[in-house]
DNA sequence: ATGAAAGCGCTAACAG
DNA sequence: CTGTTAGCGCTTTCAT
């Protein structure tokens, strides 16, 4: 037996919904749905009467959109996932992750998406959080992911689109890096050009994409001025002012002929343990050893002195990843889906380099593919 | 004319439903429905011979479950929100968001709920991101959230419970705070047992409701000690390092005889403004000036000396925050809707103390909700 | 221009 | 124990 559906108006705490306005309104659930979404292939199929009888009854009764019953019948939900690669991503000292989800959000809530978010936390392990992924998000951004995550397995399984930023790029791979050699590169020519000939390379860790190339680019640039790379002033160091202290330290015990006169650090955080470790040596930055660091972070000006080093527009990696994977959801086309954003040397005290003397204090990477 | 349902389970892209899975399994979808969740009551209302053929046959056509779908049949979603008070909230000097943040997701992930993001960002206001905010999430978490914001009233109209960190309690709202009145009092009472009778106080940002309870402990330490309040030494200043700078320089242009001997400063960033000062005046922290901060944040142990500080439980309010927000989605009761978390001192090296006549270099507070 | 109705995939009465 | 069925609120053919 057919049941009549029983629903007043007046129901209890349910929200209202497209019928019920269209109750109000005298019509029926497609020209609401169609009034208020200004959908269905861009034609107006609603008269303009019924048109405000319709807003009416929708302002009059409140109505809100569902979101979910929407995602339901459309397939499509408006949100994108960010995962973030390890537990202390937010309270990490170094800002990085922190900028690139300034940049994504900036981004995401331009384009009237939202953002879910996904982390490891200090007890649950990254592929056991991401487990949380679901069909709620349309794509998935990724930052620094580790190499082996069982995230790309799931996102190919379910065909979940993603981008990923600082990550090595192969066929097929959407990712957004900077111009990490020419990174390199521009901090070893800066303390070049100021005159130093020792100058040691502070490396990161070799699990980070970046490393590799910022080192092939200071080793490129030393040899293109025809000075010999000494291997013992590049030390393998980390992205971590302790780190930065430590190998600083060690290349301090040199003898004062083989000493490095200008360090390039892995990172600022990594520049101000070198800083530390000059000092504390009763050494001067930058009068007896110039440090040069990279990323320039907010952390950067705070050191003493405020820090040269390299600009990596990390907010507008974050801004482009997004704008790419929304991008790609909708269907657009002609998208560089491996875009290399271009780095400038940031000149402050930590070299002793007088600053007018390059443009706007900055000196840009040539490279670019943007 | 009625239609029969067309859909061969090789469909295109469809993803597996729980139909699928049924018909594979020769059963019905509340079995598999009823399987797949252990749900409907704790009943197992399944044999288990229908049982094993179920998982078998999801496993099979590797089946996933569609949470819109079931956020729709339930009206239940397990995505919380989380809205940062301003734009730069991920890059703030001040860790104190990013820790707030940590400790959100780690209590969410550990019950696997969903974190759903909102801020301002540079050119979008607070309130126009808050649009977002809709039925997707079950429950908000505010940090501090500002006065007059139009969030609490959407909140109140569309029945979204929220939960608000580093706000005032009122009647019925639901706040998690830290012990403020008594963190004023331990850094005043810490300073007062070393000797110092001068001391000034740098004050938060009138807007942050901190200040206040802070600003009435220090003063009640004082006048319990019998010392005298000097107005002149309870400055305005902020959460900022730079004006922690500007107001340490305007009090130590006072004579020796009238200038403080110790300075409680804001938080740890405001004591590193002050830190400043004192060096670039040419005295020494602690020897001339005693230096106590607060909040406790991984910068206090890279200012130099390391910061003295008032331990806040910043990770801690936002696990209680999360923890508070499901209880109450879940229909727990018992819950203390306004928590005031206990602080501690956390000694290092800038008020000069000897952390030894300390327990665990730590002096609790002895006030505490929990 | 308009409305009826068939879903989207899942849950939860309800009736065996 | 098991299956049928009526929704959840919205979109989208399709016929009018």
């Amino acid at each position: 037996m057919k049941r009549f559906i029983i629903r007043s108006s007046n129901h209890n705490d349910m929200a209202v919904t497209i019928r019920d306005v269209a109750k109000l309104a005298g019509t029926s659930v497609t020209a609401v749905s169609a009034t208020l979404n200004g959908s269905t292939g861009g034609t107006i199929r609603v008269g303009q009467a019924t048109r405000e009888r319709i807003y009416e009854a929708a302002a009059q009764l409140g109505y809100v959109s569902n979101p979910i019953a929407k995602s339901l019948a459309t397939g499509k939900t408006k949100v994108l996932g960010l995962m973030l690669p390890y537990a202390n991503a937010f309270v990490d000292q170094n800002p990085f992750c922190n900028q690139v989800m300034s940049g994504i959000m900036r981004e995401v809530v331009h384009q009237h998406y939202n953002l879910m978010l996904y982390t490891a936390t200090s007890g649950i392990q990254l592929d056991r959080a991401a487990m949380l992924v679901d069909s709620r998000i349309e794509g998935l951004l990724l930052v620094m992911p580790p190499e082996d995550s069982a995230i790309f397995l799931k996102c190919k399984k379910r065909g979940i689109p993603y981008v990923s930023i600082l990550d090595t790029p192969t066929v097929g791979s959407w990712t957004v890096n900077s111009d990490d050699y020419t990174g390199g590169r521009i901090a070893a020519e800066h303390l070049i050009t100021l005159g130093h000939r020792r100058i040691a390379h502070l490396v990161g860790s070799p699990g980070v994409v970046t490393s590799v190339p910022r080192e092939r680019g200071f080793r490129d640039a030393l040899k293109e001025a025809g000075i010999e790379v000494v291997e013992d002033l590049i030390v393998q160091s980390g992205f971590d002012w302790r780190l930065g202290l430590e190998s600083t330290r060690l290349l301090l015990e040199r003898s004062a002929r083989t000493r490095p006169t200008a360090i390039f650090a892995a990172n600022d955080l990594c520049a101000e343990g070198a800083i530390r470790a000059i000092r504390s040596a009763g050494m001067s930055v930058p009068d007896d050893i110039a440090v040069v660091g990279y990323d320039d972070t907010w952390y950067a000006t705070l050191t003493q002195p405020p820090l040269t080093t390299v600009h990596m527009p990390i907010e507008e990696m974050g801004e482009m990843a997004a704008r790419m994977l929304i991008a790609r959801l909708e269907g657009q086309n002609g998208i560089d889906p491996q875009p290399v954003l271009p780095v400038s040397l940031t000149i402050r005290h930590s070299c002793g380099a007088d600053a007018s003397h390059f443009v706007g204090g900055t000196m840009s990477s040539h490279v670019s593919s943007q």
